[in-house]
DNA sequence: ATAATCACCTGCTCGC
DNA sequence: TGCGAGCAGGTGATTA
């Protein structure tokens, strides 16, 4: 599900009923997500306020008094906003529940997700240490793209979705995007120009905030009530579309793997 | 340093 | 209808 339109999607969607709420109690039903659920946590966040929900790459960061708490949703995380006294169902690994009687619920199937915590006076969390710049930043352009690229070699879809060169571009959106550039996925990063680097730069800032416009890609809403699920579905032109006709050219779009990945373009329009 | 592969999990779809 | 294979929106860790 959670791609950055997804991510930001869901951190407007929680944050009117966290933000300046208390934590009265953390319930944890399974701490085994991709890492442990650091045992400590229910005592450093209770009775302390949510101050802001902020978003770095695709982490969320619920900002406390004393530190953050760090929520990654990996593939099939979730956040909605529950009645506390709502039962859990399978997946429903940790609740957040609020001073109001509201509880925001995170589930997530596959548990590649993450809840973990930054302490204020720790010194950076090491997976946000390294991370790039956030594409709709200023800080991302196609100078630094191509900057970074001089000499690579691997191919330019997996370049793009590498989080040290820019975060928050995923499968999804990393085909869309490349399909919109007119550059073939499979191209090593290394053998690209300058120009052609600031029209992909330009088509990820654009493709992703269409995506967060849209309200994602989700199939399903997230939070209780006013999230609008999943309109970017049908905006895309080659995710989920191989066999099938390129909306610009009408040849049938290839569908290959590049680093286990599912990848789809159209031989004609994208070089 | 870079590139490729593995690993972590559950659930769903597909072909036999 | 049942069952194994393969695949899924992520990404750190491990291996060459």
């Amino acid at each position: 599900m959670p791609e950055l339109p997804e991510v930001e999607t869901t951190r407007r969607g929680i944050a009117p009923y966290v933000q300046g709420r208390i934590v009265k109690q953390l319930v944890v039903r399974q701490p085994k997500l991709r890492w442990l659920i650091p045992p400590q946590l229910s005592s450093l966040i209770k009775n302390r306020k949510i101050l802001s929900v902020e978003r770095r790459a695709k982490y969320l960061l619920l900002r406390l008094d004393n530190g953050s708490i760090i929520i990654h949703l990996g593939m099939s995380g979730s956040l909605r906003i529950i009645d506390a006294s709502e039962p859990p169902m399978a997946h429903d690994h940790v609740d957040f529940v609020l001073d109001d009687g509201v509880a925001m619920r995170f589930t997530d199937p596959r548990r590649f997700g993450c809840v973990l915590w930054q302490g204020a006076s720790e010194p950076i969390h090491s997976l946000l240490a390294s991370l790039g710049p956030e594409p709709l930043s200023l800080d991302f352009d196609g100078d630094v793209l191509y900057q970074r690229s001089r000499g690579r070699k691997a191919p330019i879809k997996t370049f793009l979705m590498d989080n040290k060169n820019v975060v928050g571009v995923g499968n999804i959106y990393a085909n869309e995007a490349l399909f919109a550039a007119g550059i073939k996925p499979n191209r090593a990063s290394g053998r690209i120009s300058r120009q052609r680097y600031q029209i992909l730069a330009d088509q990820v800032k654009k493709v992703l905030a269409q995506a967060i416009e849209q309200g994602g890609t989700t199939l399903r809403d997230f939070v209780g009530g006013d999230g609008k699920p999943g309109y970017f579905k049908q905006a895309l032109k080659v995710y989920g579309r191989g066999g099938k006709p390129c909306v610009i050219c009408d040849r049938h779009l290839i569908e290959i793997r590049l680093g286990q990945r599912s990848t789809v373009y159209c031989r004609h329009c994208q070089r």
